[in-house]
RNA sequence: GCCCGGGUGGUGGAAUUGGUAGACACGCAGGACUUAAAAUCCUGUGAUCGCAAGGUUGUACGGGUUCAAGUCCCGUCCUGGGUACCA
């Protein structure tokens, strides 16, 4: 009746998103006697410029795999939703004056419908969006449960509600707490709390919570009015906006994610991640194991404690630096090197941090005049100051090594300080010898010597353990997380100020919405939007001002699709015990140290305070990588307003003096920069345009006519043409609007069906792997569907499929691709299996198969990739059923034994025969032996080989 | 600089993890059907020598291990990503 035409398509795909709707396919329920099985996606961001052909990449995939796991047997929860706050929208509504919350509802609109097009099974109904007060109530309740939590280090690490450590001040002070708290923190008694009055005491608390305030240094950005996290500051500038951030100190929300270091950093190795995010967050947390050792100061009152990992080179020490914050310095230093130290200090505090990034290999430093001794052999050892060492790290203190540390090296070198070899090896130039400081055994060092540096490590650790001149000490790198950000659109605290006192509100007064403003921009004396509130108080009292940072709300979310309704709980016990976990999680890799860290963080602590059952959120973790988009671009003769088309352009810049060349570029002189070629002036001569890759053709030709109509301004140009065409440059880069590449999936679906956009993204490329979109080999997939379609059709377009019986041949076909479709989709390899599926479908064309028995078990496979189609067939199989409640099929090793094998029989690694063996032929490798020596008898004329190589019983080599 | 990936035809990419390199698809060329075009189907397609059978060569480059290397080891080059003085 009808072919896999676009019409039919449409009717198709149209009618089956139609009935998955009304017959609620997609609900799923919080219980089930199946095993359950989450699959998740990173929810994106509703921005403005819609869904682009990048977005579903990942999403198909886990769209496939829970498809897959629910035909296997596994109740699936395949939820999505949206990740609303965010910075676009306020800097959208600072310039239109647009409340956020309206073009996000907006955006998140045509998110879902175009996410609708392409065929996902997301079970809407459990649809979250951090943005609503709804949400972000729970969302506030957990920022009051980690406000009332403390971290104590004993007898294990664990989050406890703040009432146990109140209990235990009230009892015996902290003596005995062990805690994870602030470094600054006194010990005190149960009298001296006693004596605390309340603001006393919250400040006392603040040292020990979870959520606390503190002063901290931030990346303050003055043109956005907003502190910045250091991933969101690149090369000293704004990574939006580019506007420069400067270092400041400021009174913070943060997170004491610190406590749980150790355990973010085991749990790494319980978890199937790719290794490289692994080893991103390993790198970030930054674990050193080392000690802290005390160096006395020559002839006047003070010790300098430095922090070091490699303690066995302690007889290399020549010379120690300090941080020019450190506090020592002004004591230390003597009356001589006064004048020289001071001014070093001034020069370090006033190069901002994008100087010295941008000279990280200047090397400077200056001397006090002091020394130390030490404490292994009583060397006098010079104290110098110098900006590579840092304040915030360790003790702010090193002891210089400069024979194994390739910076106190380049230090020693440039002040000509001297160096102690105290590790086998080369060592003239340890910057450009190949020279491992982790190798070898250690000399020139008393005691130590000949020994292995890790065993002298031990050695040297036990030494200083003896004498008490240190301790064994950890450092993490990571630091506490700031939680606050100056801006509106975003999750209000539900905090309050009471004479200065930051108070949790009422529980019941839960959610804190966010205010009506006149403005979403911070106030003209710097205060956060919020301060713009009218009347916005508690009870009389100030709320807090700041809102929480993006990764408030998406440090959870995934518990609270569980149960996403729930008015009482964030999610209820029931839900949280079954889901548990998410089994499969689909994202990009560059959420690798924030989103994935902090939710990981989250999770601990919300498990310790026994609201959820697991220590880690993520079991499995896939990185999609990104579609890129390919930019169109003309060169534009600015002042005449001439395009050139790019190969001439290409030989301008190449050869200026041919006179074609400069009768094109007149008199005058330029300079290339970024693209944009200057004229002697400065003026812009040529510029690189990006043009809309619509009016661009797949061979790089501009359409000049629909060109000339694209924008105003080109309307009345003049073309310079190469062979009559005008040639566009082309580059791949991210798909922008604002670069005219973006490529919008509506399109591909109008024109090839959802279907066909599934499997073409799939069979693209490995999913981990980015690639740039091109739609060249778009119709291959297209024409594989049809040819599916076509086996269950005559060619009038009838229904033509018979009940008779499979041969072995069609039933080998089918059973091949069976067991190589499941092994390709658990080892996530989807671009493989749609292969499979290709050859399948060449293999049952040329034998003619139009058998139920073969068809039906192939549709079913196949329905995780194409649904649509799939649905619309397994109707004309006869079933009235949706296809997602039928079950996989099995396949069986009964079918793929052959009935004879060919084997390739090389000799001298090179195939030089194949032979064949019967299926019935007795398997022992002394008869393939005679089989092989006959063969190699004909090729070398009866020399008996050396050698004959069996695999697996099977005759791959023989060696003459 | 350091830490992870990656480098295979004209193109996107396969290769059961050491066992016939180039599956599948695009593109290209030729053919069939057609008055013609489109669509569809068939054939060929790494390079090189040859009329052919067939030979030689070939997975960034240079070495090595092995009966056998795209796959393992050492060195070099290029490239994508992460990170920034962490003692």
């Amino acid at each position: 009746m009808a072919d896999y035409s676009k019409d039919e398509i449409k009717r198709i795909e149209d009618k089956w998103r139609k009935e998955w709707k009304t017959r609620g396919v997609y609900k799923v329920e919080n219980h089930s006697t199946k095993p359950k099985y989450y699959v998740l996606d990173m929810f994106p961001y509703p921005s403005g410029a819609g869904l682009h052909v990048g977005h579903p990449l990942g999403y198909i995939a886990s769209d496939i795999v829970s498809r897959y796991k629910r035909l296997k047997g596994f109740h699936v929860l395949h939820p999505m939703g949206f990740d609303a706050f965010g910075l676009p929208a306020e800097q959208y509504a600072i310039q239109t004056g647009q409340h956020p919350a309206v073009t996000t509802e907006k955006n998140i609109a045509t998110y879902i419908e175009q996410l609708n097009k392409i065929g996902f099974s997301f079970d809407w109904d459990r649809k979250v969006e951090t943005s609503d007060p709804s949400y972000y109530k729970w969302t506030q309740w957990i920022f009051m449960q980690l406000f009332n939590a403390w971290y104590t280090k004993k007898p294990v690490g664990k989050t406890e509600p703040i009432t146990t450590l109140i209990a235990e001040l009230e009892k015996n002070g902290n003596k005995n707490i062990d805690a994870v708290c602030e470094d600054d923190t006194p010990t005190i008694t149960a009298a001296d709390w006693k004596s605390f009055d309340e603001k006393a005491k919250e400040e006392f608390l603040q040292k020990y919570r979870i959520a606390y305030r503190s002063d901290t240094m931030v990346n303050w950005c003055p043109a956005l009015g907003t502190v910045l996290s250091n991933d969101e500051v690149k090369d000293g500038v704004s990574e939006r906006g580019g506007y420069p951030v400067e270092r400041k100190k400021m009174w913070q929300w943060s997170m004491r994610i610190t406590a749980y270091a150790e355990r973010l950093l085991k749990g790494l190795d319980t978890i199937d991640w790719p290794e490289p995010v692994k080893e991103m967050q390993r790198n970030w947390i930054g674990k050193s194991v080392g000690c802290e050792l005390d160096f006395k100061v020559d002839k006047q009152e003070g010790i300098i404690r430095v922090f070091t990992t490699r303690i066995d080179t302690i007889y290399g020490v020549t010379f120690m630096v300090l941080a020019p914050e450190h506090e020592l310095v002004s004591k230390i230093t003597t009356a001589e090197q006064k004048a020289e130290v001071e001014n070093y200090i001034t020069i370090a505090k006033n190069r901002s941090e994008r100087e010295r990034m941008s000279e990280v290999k200047r090397i400077s430093g200056a001397f006090t005049g002091a020394y130390v001794t030490n404490p292994f052999n009583g060397a006098k050892i010079p104290v110098w100051i110098a900006d590579y060492v840092l304040a915030g790290y360790g003790t702010g203190a090193v002891m210089a090594v400069p024979s194994s540390d390739t910076r106190d090296y380049a230090f020693a070198k440039h002040f000509n300080l001297p160096i102690i070899d105290v590790l086998e090896g080369p060592t003239s130039d340890i910057t450009k010898d190949n020279f491992d400081p982790k190798s070898g055994k250690m000399i020139n060092s008393d005691s130590l010597n000949g020994l292995d540096w890790k065993e002298a490590i031990e050695v040297a650790l036990q030494k200083v353990e003896a004498l008490g001149i240190g301790i064994r000490k950890v450092n993490f790198r990571m630091r506490d997380a700031i939680f606050g950000r100056q801006r509106y659109w975003g999750e209000p605290f539900p905090v309050y100020y009471e004479n200065g006192i930051p108070k949790l509100v009422d529980i019941k007064d839960l959610p804190v919405t966010l205010p009506e403003v006149d403005a979403y921009k911070p106030t003209e004396s710097g205060e956060p939007p919020l301060a713009r509130a009218k009347g916005w108080d508690y009870k009389g009292n100030q709320f807090e001002q700041t809102t929480m940072p993006g990764w408030a709300g998406s440090s959870w979310y995934w518990f609270r699709y569980m149960d996403s309704k729930n008015e009482t709980e964030f999610a209820s016990k029931e839900a949280v015990s079954y889901w548990k976990d998410v089994d499969l999680y689909i994202g990009g890799s560059e959420h690798a140290t924030g989103h994935l860290l902090y939710s990981r963080f989250w999770c601990k602590a919300l498990k310790d305070l026994g609201y959820v059952d697991s220590e880690e959120p993520f079991k499995k973790l896939i990185n999609q990588g990104h579609i890129q988009g390919v930019s169109k671009f003309i060169y534009r003769l600015t002042k005449s307003n001439t395009l050139v088309s790019k190969n001439l352009f290409i030989d301008i810049l190449k050869n200026p003096d041919k006179p074609e060349n400069k009768e094109i570029l007149g008199e005058a002189t330029y300079s290339v920069q970024d693209k944009t070629v200057f004229d002697y002036d400065g003026k812009v001569l040529f510029n690189q345009l990006n043009v809309d890759i619509n009016l661009v053709d797949n061979n790089d030709v501009l359409d000049i006519e629909e060109f000339k109509k694209w924008r105003p301004i080109f309307k009345d140009s003049k073309f310079i043409l190469e062979d009559g065409k005008y040639i566009c440059g082309s580059e791949i880069e991210k798909m922008s609007k604002s670069k005219y590449n973006v490529v919008n999936p509506d399109e591909i679906v109008d024109n090839y069906g959802a279907d066909t956009l599934r499997v073409y993204e799939m069979f693209l490329g490995p999913l981990e792997m980015s690639k740039p979109w091109n739609t060249s080999g778009i119709d291959g997939v297209f024409k594989f569907l049809r040819r599916f379609w076509n086996l269950f059709h005559d060619q009038n377009g009838n229904g033509a499929v018979t009940d008779a019986e499979p041969t072995r041949e069609e039933l080998k076909v089918l059973h091949k691709t069976l067991k190589k479709i499941e092994y390709d989709i658990e080892h996530f390899s989807f671009n493989t299996s749609v292969s499979e599926f290709m050859i399948c479908c060449n293999e049952l064309s040329s034998l003619k198969c139009n058998k139920k028995a073969i068809l039906e078990p192939l549709t079913i496979a196949l329905s995780s990739f194409a649904p649509h189609i799939t649905e619309e067939l397994w109707q004309l199989l006869g079933h009235k059923d949706s296809i997602l409640n039928s079950s996989y099929p099995k396949w069986s090793e009964e079918y793929l034994t052959e009935s004879s094998f060919e084997y390739p029989i090389s000799i001298n690694g090179k195939v030089r025969a194949k032979m064949n063996f019967a299926l019935d032929m007795p398997k022992e490798d002394v008869e393939k032996l005679v089989l092989a020596s006959e063969v190699v008898q004909k090729w070398s004329e009866g020399k008996a080989p050396k050698k004959v190589i069996v695999v697996q019983g099977r005759i791959v080599n023989v060696v003459l």
